[in-house]
DNA sequence: AATGAATGAGGATTCATTCAT
DNA sequence: GATGAATGAATCCTCATTCAT
């Protein structure tokens, strides 16, 4: 039996060992051999498998990003009303999957990736754009014509969360706090205009 | 007699340079020559003056630190009462020294910086119990018990409109909104205690 | 299957060279990268292969000791009686592997490195321990309690012949000379208590 | 007045400094700044006296080797025959002045320095020199022919007890006991032409 | 006489990437 | 598929030396 279908595995084992550098050193100042010996493989293996430095960013950045979404998606499946929807949405934000110690860190120098890669800008623009589209599309129901600019402070509140937790580096962030954190900025937009 | 007192200049210069070089590249990855190439010297002299790069970052955050703190103190000095305090802080964060195209490219590295040097997050931290501080201090007068937690929502708010901010990299942030934003959060604290 | 068992191969050859190098400038300011040039390959793979220039100094060092003692042992294989037994000792000190000329040069720079590397001091006195127990075991035996003194100055009639020999700058070192000279030196002690 | 005869006392800093730092790094990477601070002056003025670092490394040579030519002069003047005549010029070689720490260290590394530049291999030759006709002038009268030989291999023991205590790097070196080392080699030979 | 200012040259080290096997 | 081998390019940093004052 020939080896064959190694390398959803290969490139499956190197995003996860992506995040998890970036995420351990808080820098995107990782070596392809740091994350390809985490990974368990030869550094050539990765640039084998991913053509360069770049592109095994890109990789680890869509996987958070569809985990993400993945967490949105299944929350709001189960939501009924618009405002048990927006609940929904912004208690996925700080899942115990995404708003992990190595993704927070990831999450923060992605938005620093962006700044120099295209594709890094445009994956966090689609990000931003579907969360934009999610809480507009229920805040409509509850405030109206305030909607955007209410999702747009509700996004504003959600990266604030991030990007102090990351500063704080304890050893379990608490998603919790953090939900409740931005929920209560929702909270009273709504509560204002009902 | 020699050529003298020209440190302070070389310094400040290196300072500015270094900012202006992060903001643009909007990343770490800039090398002390190009730092000292846009500040007209070699980069030997940078290091003369700074001993490293890392000091030379740490410089350069402490700079725009300050900067921010004194628009903050310039803001406070001609606020009358609480309320007007509190506006004044969030106008301060988004002040057109602030809210910069650099500084905040450079603000959002700082961060990064922070995941990796002691001192850089030492520094951040003092700007946010700082903040924390002057917030709390108006906030306990018109919320009460609920100062501490609406000084750490204020305080991602403001983090969150910046981080947002890098992202659009368009030619002129535009201060006056990103501070509209801030405020309606807190607006909606206030009112809702009131 | 990846091209394989370089590293040994290539250590030698980085070895050899930096003997040469060491000795053909007569100091320890030479370069990775002329080592490297002269062992053929880049100053990357050196690095690759020892760390950094100190190890590549150190594994030098510990080559050219580990070819005297080679030597030494097997001198002292082929001897009978104690007499015999110093008199091969020194003659391997000044045999045409040992007293040759970049040889010895190195061996002045490494007392050199041996004052700043504690790992090049340690050896050094590694050597120097070996050689005293070697010379002790056979001195004893022939002036008894004045060994420790005779074997002191023997390894300090060995290392000054040698030093003086890095300031001759000679084409060829004479090493049957400078054996000569050192077994006098002994002779003389022996003559004296038989 | 004018601040003359500045000069001769800025030298002799610089070179008591120069010996200073060799002997406490024991190795002649010393830069230019280091010595000219400890001489309490600016590495320019360093520079404005000797006009390179390569000539104020000969200076410290060239007074090392002074003083040592001085102690045995005066050794010389107060000994009567030959036989104290040769003692005087070994005590001479360990005196408290010559068998310092850092002159030890120093001398080590002027043979280093004799390997690459040429005028100090010059003044370690003289010294060689001066040494050997010193010693052979009294040898003659003692040992005859076998004057050339033995003044020789009193030379090099001188050498090689200096390379040895400069391993040791204890606090004090012991003047005396090295000075009975080389004694004794000299008296074997004495005592068995006499 | 004296020094702060300034730099060019160089050197150790790192790393993404390529290649032969 | 997999990896050890190999390197060019880059980067930080140091330092002897020069210069203006």
């Amino acid at each position: 039996m020939p080896k064959v279908g190694m390398e959803p595995i290969r490139k499956a084992a190197l995003v996860k060992a992506t995040i998890l550098e970036i995420g351990r050193t808080g820098s995107l100042d990782v070596t392809v051999s740091q994350i390809a010996k985490r990974a368990g493989m030869s550094s050539a293996l990765a640039h084998h498998y991913f053509g360069s430095k770049e592109q095994i960013f890109l990789a680890a950045m869509r996987h958070i990003l569809s985990l993400y979404g993945a967490e949105v998606r299944g929350a709001l499946a189960m939501a009924e009303g618009p405002r048990a929807r927006l609940t929904a949405i912004l208690r996925a934000s700080f899942t115990a999957v995404n708003f992990r110690r190595e993704v927070i860190g990831a999450w923060l120098n992605f938005y620093v990736l962006a700044q120099t890669v295209p594709e890094a800008k445009r994956l966090l623009r689609v990000y931003q754009a579907r969360l934009h589209t999610n809480l507009v599309y229920d805040l409509r129901k509850l405030v109206g014509a305030r909607a955007e600019e209410v999702a747009r402070g509700t996004a504003a509140m959600i990266d604030g969360v991030y990007i102090r937790e990351a500063l704080k580096q304890q050893a379990m962030p608490d998603g919790t706090a953090a939900a409740a954190m931005a929920l209560q900025y929702l909270t009273l937009e709504l509560d204002k205009t009902e």
